[in-house]
DNA sequence: AACTGATTGTCTATGCTCTAACGATCTTTC
DNA sequence: GAAAGATCGTTAGAGCATAGACAATCAGTT
């Protein structure tokens, strides 16, 4: 009676079974499409979750987290409006994070801009040593992943995804990329 | 005093700089792991992003929303632990998911099993004519995205990524892929 | 100086995500 | 049969994500 699914039913599997049925209800299917944008997605989010849950909620934050941390240490100090631009995330989002980094003793904010409204993000002493002792673990937990493939495989596929990120959804494109 | 962010920074830029900064803290930096994976990340964020305010939001509901109707609509009816499977979430999520569904009246949970534990979902009338015309929106903007690329590249990315999927993290793997 | 408009960071409300724990139910073992 | 173990869906609690509204502040015009 009921469809019952594959117990071990592959991405590919589902894909192909999801055009197909797709493909009876509506025509136009835009097949190519469909795959890379469930391919690039599912991808995503298997990463992190791995590198999450290996490497960043072992050491007792978030991706989110780790991703704040490392842009203030890349630049040293940032205010939040630019952590937001850098890590594409809305400037309430950062608030949110930045809130737990607080707490936890890994950043400060600081009011000591000209412009009153501004506030300064640094990292603390143990904020510093420990984003550079996760980045280590996490760059380390990225190459695993890219053991999959052979080094001009990477490259291209880096060159591809840049590509599409550059530029963007390319019709109909109503608030710009 | 503050180092400023230049003010529309790509991603590339930061890319370089990020990597050039953590080569002067920690020595044997990944750089084509790093760029790999924060550009996957990066590209699947601004899909999701883009297709969920160009189409779902509009729509009233979410990307989560959408993925666990269309699986539905693929299978004709599910029970929510293949679901999870399916769409790689936990089952918590499913059920949360579920609940704001139901309450919007496009989907019903049903206790008909002879495994008197599993529920089933089933689309209600107005859950699969929302899914249907949501999912031509939904795949007309996936084919916007692929528009950057020709029809080879889009093929060439698509084979990467599920070579990447297929692998997962290649070393010091704890607890399988 | 006062008005207008834009920007910044935060708060609220809502929703999705996870892990961990729970009762209910099935399955296996004794 | 009864006890032990596994599985299913849900819940509780925490965190991150968004949009929208807000006070504070800055910049421009008049």
């Amino acid at each position: 009676m009921t469809k019952v699914v594959p117990d071990p039913m592959s991405g590919e599997e589902f894909e192909k079974l999801a055009i197909e049925r797709v493909s009876e209800l509506t025509p136009n299917v835009h097949a190519e499409a469909m795959s890379l944008v469930y391919n690039v997605v599912r991808l995503a989010n298997r990463m992190v979750a791995d590198i999450e849950s290996q490497v960043h909620s072992a050491a007792g934050w978030s991706w989110a987290g780790f991703r704040i941390m490392f842009v203030t240490l890349v630049f040293g100090e940032l205010e939040p409006r630019q952590i937001s631009i850098l890590s594409d995330v809305s400037r309430a989002s950062v608030s949110s994070v930045l809130n737990t980094l607080e707490r936890d003793g890994l950043v400060v904010r600081l009011r000591e801009s000209e412009d009153r409204r501004l506030v300064t993000v640094r990292l603390t002493e143990q904020g510093e040593q420990s984003v550079m002792k996760a980045f280590v673990a996490h760059n380390q937990r990225e190459r695993d992943w890219t053991l999959a493939l052979t080094q001009k495989e990477c490259t291209q596929l880096t060159t591809l995804i840049r590509k599409m990120l550059q530029s963007g959804p390319q019709a109909n494109d109503q608030n710009g990329q």
